[in-house]
DNA sequence: TCATATAATGATACACTATCTCATATGAGT
DNA sequence: ACTCATATGAGATAGTGTATCATTATATGA
C-alpha cells in the first residue's frame, strides 16, 4: 500500500479501532498474535481460511500455531472486523469486512467455485416476516447454487 | 399415516418414482438399503443429519451403516428427493422436498437454533445479474443471522 | 436351477478440520 | 523484581465424512 493511500490507511485505522475496543471492552489483551494475525488478515482481499491464514504467516516465518489463529479469528468475529460464510465444504471461510461491499455468492455445484454480486437491497420483504417472529436481525447472505460458465462450457 | 390419506400417499409415491426412474436411468439398484433409506427420510419433517438418520432406523433394528447412509443420501440428492442446505456448522443437513414449501432459514447466532420462513420469489433482481455473468442458476437460500427471541429474553 | 457378473453393503481404516488440555511463556501492574 | 492473570503452542482429542476392500446380495442368462 502506498503510503499516501490516506484514504485506506484510515479505513485500516478504524477497524483496528473496533478491534481494540472491542478487546478493552472484554478484558482481552492487545497481544502479539492479536496484532500479527489483525496485520495479516486486512492485507487479505477475498475470502480465506484458517489454514491459508496459517501458512501465508508462516512463509513469511511469522510464526504462530493453529489453535492461536483460529483463537483470534473468534475474537475478530466477535468485534465484527471479519464475517463467515458457509460455503457448504468442511472449512470454515472468512472475509473482512472493512473494504468488502456487501454481497452475496453464486456456488458452482460442478466445481465448488463461486462468483460474487452484490447486495441489492431488494430483500427486506422477509425482514417484516422474521421480525415478526421476534428474531432480531443482524446480516444476511443470498446464496444461488447452479453451474458456472466454465462447467457449461465443459459439459457443452 | 391414515390409509385413507390418499393425498400425502400419492405425493410419496411420486416422489419414489423420481427415485426409482432416477435409479434406473443411472443403472443402479432398487435395493433393500435404498427402500429402508428412502421410506425413513419421507417419514422425516424438516432437517437431519446423516447422524441423526442413522440412529433413527438403529433404533428401530433396521439396520444399516453410515457409510450406506451417505451413499444413499447422495443418491436421493442426485434424484432431487432431498435437498441440502449449509448451516455454517460441521454438519450436513439434509430434508425431503414433497411436503415443503420453498423456505430460507435463519439462523441464532447465539443458541445456533434457526426458523424458517417461506420463499416469497422477491429475489429475483439477482437473476439477471447472476445470468448475466454466464452462471446458470439451479436454486437459492436466503440465510439471515441474528439473535432469536428466546436468546433476546435470555439477555434481557 | 445354476453359474457368472455386477452392484450393494459393512467393518475398518483413514483423512481432515477444528477444538481441548495443559504446561510454559508473556506481560501488565504493583 | 514479584505476582498473577492471560496468551500461546505442542500435542492429544473429537467428530465428520470418505475410501478400501472383502463379503453379501441381486440380476442376468445359459
Ligand atoms: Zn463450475
Ligand atoms: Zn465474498
Ligand atoms: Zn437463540
Ligand atoms: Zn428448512
Amino acid at each position: 500500500m502506498s503510503r499516501f493511500d490516506s484514504r485506506s490507511t484510515s479505513k485500516i485505522d478504524q477497524e483496528r479501532g473496533r478491534f481494540l475496543k472491542h478487546l478493552a471492552r472484554t478484558g482481552l489483551r492487545v497481544s502479539r498474535g492479536r496484532e500479527l494475525i489483525f496485520n495479516e488478515v486486512m492485507q487479505i482481499h477475498g475470502h480465506f481460511t484458517a489454514e491459508q491464514l496459517t501458512k501465508k504467516c508462516q512463509k513469511k516465518n511469522l510464526k504462530v500455531s493453529r489453535p492461536t489463529v483460529f483463537r483470534i479469528l473468534h475474537d475478530l468475529l466477535a468485534a465484527g472486523v471479519i464475517r463467515e460464510t458457509a460455503f457448504g465444504d468442511k472449512h470454515r471461510h472468512f472475509e473482512h469486512v472493512y473494504d468488502e461491499k456487501p454481497h452475496h455468492h453464486a456456488f458452482c455445484i460442478y466445481c465448488h467455485g463461486f462468483i460474487e454480486f452484490p447486495d441489492m437491497k431488494e430483500d427486506m420483504v422477509y425482514h417484516s416476516i422474521i421480525e415478526k417472529k421476534g428474531f432480531k436481525i443482524l446480516g444476511h447472505e443470498m446464496h444461488f447454487y447452479g453451474m458456472c460458465r466454465k462447467c457449461q462450457e465443459k459439459a457443452a
